[in-house]
RNA sequence: GCGGGUAUAGCUUAGUGGUAAAGUUCCUGCCUUCCAAGCAGGCCAUGAGGGUUCGAUUCCCUCUACCCGCUCCA
């Protein structure tokens, strides 16, 4: 996705529209600001709010076979390093000085060759390098092709400010040694490597008041893994059986190399995490005999006991994909990936990213992963912990089962095993346990992220209308083309003039009216075409409006009605104040 | 982390080595009729720190934040 500088001014806008109305500031502003991480204003917080409320109903209350969780952004230690996260984060890396290429400290390959070293660099557009480049000119390597090397690197790393490859003049070259084995440049590029450090991005902590080595925890760097450790809990508290999920909302935090684009990168942000336990595809077969599989079309509206993976897979795409719609963000606003086998991680079997078109490019709204039983069995390693769950179905179907037959099932599930590493014995184990009832559960899990989400709504709802009035004037209307149910302000309430107190007076009751069942606003200063436009810019999608023919002065027949105007087409009509009410609610829920 | 750019009022911009300018927003008042109307009045700013200088918003250095490009992205 190229930028164009459409894009990026319409990015510039929103952003100044989310300073101007209070939706979102830069977090610790009035001490300079503090990089990735960002406040929500009066609005913001409301917007951020109703999604957070439309994804909890969508999610659990809405459905049976959804519970909810809410657990500690600071967890055991242990946590992350059954996850993953603490190995694969907290290494010594080391950083290549010419491209800033990063390499783990412990995976730099011995090389030979010639040091060589440059005192800088410059091009005829007065771009300069001042400090020393050093580099590894590698055995049989010939000077030439070494300098067009260094020549590329330099580009690469500078971007467009370098020009042309060709164009550079590589200053004072010097070799200054030779070397054997050396682990001091970067396997691919030959630079020089700067000092090993640690580099984590999972954001540390201390408990306790002594802050030792010991005492170090992590603030979690998502949501899903406390949902993992709390799998045993949900299920014997809970009546709860599978297939069933455990929906949590809350904070993250990731030491984000490059926080960019707004609050798209954050390094604190808010994530709205599914996991959805299934049955495996094993167990499916021997309860139901075979397992439903996806193919193009299939229907996926109503959950089926033989579906496999696969089908959960889809079934909670096709889900995400109503919710957006359900807020406003139709399919011509989002895109996908499915990633290919070679991207996935070596444990997930399949992952569907969701994107936005945001301005700065497509970009990710949320993963749903097919995650196999990795989380629960790590878990389950690490904590010595049974995690496995009994399948009273799944039992009473195996009881009916031959020995013959049970030889066969686990010969059937070795040939069709999904890891190919997997052994015999291995398969066999798994088998005798679904005998007993016994498995890990699966799991889908649909990851979003809220602060992202409150993005794309900001920027598919963002438009600047031309319009032109009876005179022929022309102006600019900004406006918020929220959906009611995520606007932060349901209602603007406006007595047509403020220095009559008969309609300020109408005008306060028909906010004690409607308050008690949505958020509204009351404004009686200026003039009412402003008071309209301000609500515009605040995606506001209803304006009522109290007049003299509200209170019954001149037409009878107007007597407790009121203007009510609509955001989108600006259209108004009368409505009598009764039915303000019903229809507003019918609109917002 | 590297390179480039930017930082003046809530917002958009002007300007200067010697009292910082405007539009807009916002607030107050006047106005009996629906899309940023009019009139009158009012509030608010040189990102932080250091240096040069009689004097710095302006020149220099450092820091911070934001934007763009690289890089990173379990």
């Amino acid at each position: 996705m190229s930028k164009t500088p459409d894009s990026e001014s319409r990015m510039e806008k929103i952003v100044s529209l989310a300073k101007r109305r209070g939706f979102i500031f830069q977090s610790s502003e009035i001490y300079g600001g503090i990089g990735g991480f960002w406040d929500y204003g009066p609005l913001g917080a409301e917007l951020k709010r109703n999604l957070r409320d439309t994804w909890w109903r969508t999610m659990t209350r809405d459905r049976e076979d959804v519970v909810g969780l809410d657990a500690t952004i600071i967890m055991h230690p242990s946590i992350w390093k059954a996850s993953g996260h603490v190995d694969t984060f907290a290494d010594l890396m080391r950083e290549c000085t010419i491209t800033n290429k990063r390499v783990r400290a412990d995976h730099v390959e011995p090389q030979s060759g010639s040091v060589m070293r440059f005192s800088g660099a410059k091009a005829p557009n007065n771009w300069r390098v001042d400090r020393e480049i050093t580099l590894l000119m590698k055995q049989g390597e010939h000077i030439e092709s070494f300098r067009k090397r260094v020549r590329q690197l330099l580009v690469q790393n500078a971007g467009s400010a370098a020009g042309k490859p060709e164009e550079i003049e590589l200053l004072n070259e010097e070799r200054i040694d030779a070397v054997t084995d050396s682990i001091e440049f970067h396997p691919e590029t030959g630079g020089l490597l700067n000092e090993a450090r640690p580099f984590n991005l999972m954001l540390k902590t201390y408990i306790g008041p002594t802050a030792t080595e010991d005492d170090i925890a992590y603030l979690r760097p998502e949501t899903a893994q406390a949902i993992f450790a709390q799998f045993k809990n949900v299920c014997d508290s809970s009546r709860v059986k599978v297939p069933f999920g455990i929906a949590q909302i809350g904070k993250a935090f990731r030491n984000e190399v490059t926080p960019k684009n707004f609050t798209f990168r954050s390094r604190e942000f808010e994530q709205m995490e599914l996991e959805f336990f299934i049955k495996p595809d094993e167990a499916v077969q021997l309860i139901h005999g075979s397992v439903a599989t996806w193919s193009e079309g299939a229907d996926l509206s109503v959950p089926q006991p033989n579906w496999g993976w696969e089908l959960w897979h889809r079934y909670w795409y096709a889900e995400r994909i109503a919710y957006y719609a359900g807020i406003g963000l139709g399919q011509e606003s989002l895109g996908e990936i499915w990633q290919t086998k070679a991207d996935l991680a070596h444990y997930a079997r399949a992952c569907v990213d969701i994107l936005f078109k945001f301005p700065f490019g497509t970009e990710e709204l949320e993963g749903i992963a097919a995650r196999g039983s990795f989380d629960l069995t790590q878990h389950q390693t690490h904590s010595g912990k049974q995690l496995e769950y009994f399948d009273e179905e799944l039992k009473a179907a195996c009881d009916q089962l031959t020995p013959e037959q049970k030889v066969a099932f686990i010969q059937k599930a070795h040939s069709e095993r999904f890891n190919p590493d997997t052994t015999i014995e291995e398969t066999t184990a798994f088998c005798e346990k679904l005998f007993k009832g016994l498995y890990i559960p699966h799991v889908i899990e649909p990851s979003a992220g809220l602060d992202r989400l409150a993005l794309a709504i900001l920027s598919s709802s963002f438009e600047e209308e031309v319009v032109t009035d009876e005179k022929g004037k022309s102006e600019t209307r900004t406006v918020l083309h929220f959906h009611p149910r995520i606007a932060p302000i349901k209602v603007g309430i406006f007595p047509l003039l403020k220095n009559k107190p008969e309609l300020v007076a109408k005008a306060r009751e028909i906010v004690a009216l409607l308050r008690p069942h949505m958020a509204v606003f009351y404004d009686e200063t200026g003039a009412i075409g402003r008071r309209y436009r301000r609500q515009d810019e605040a995606g506001t999608p209803f304006g009522v409006t109290i007049d003299f023919d509200t209170l019954g002065e001149e037409k009878p027949e107007f007597k407790e009605t009121v203007t009510l105007r609509e955001r989108d087409s600006m259209q108004q009509r009368r409505i009598p104040i009764a039915e303000l009410l019903p229809f507003l609610l019918g609109k917002i829920l």
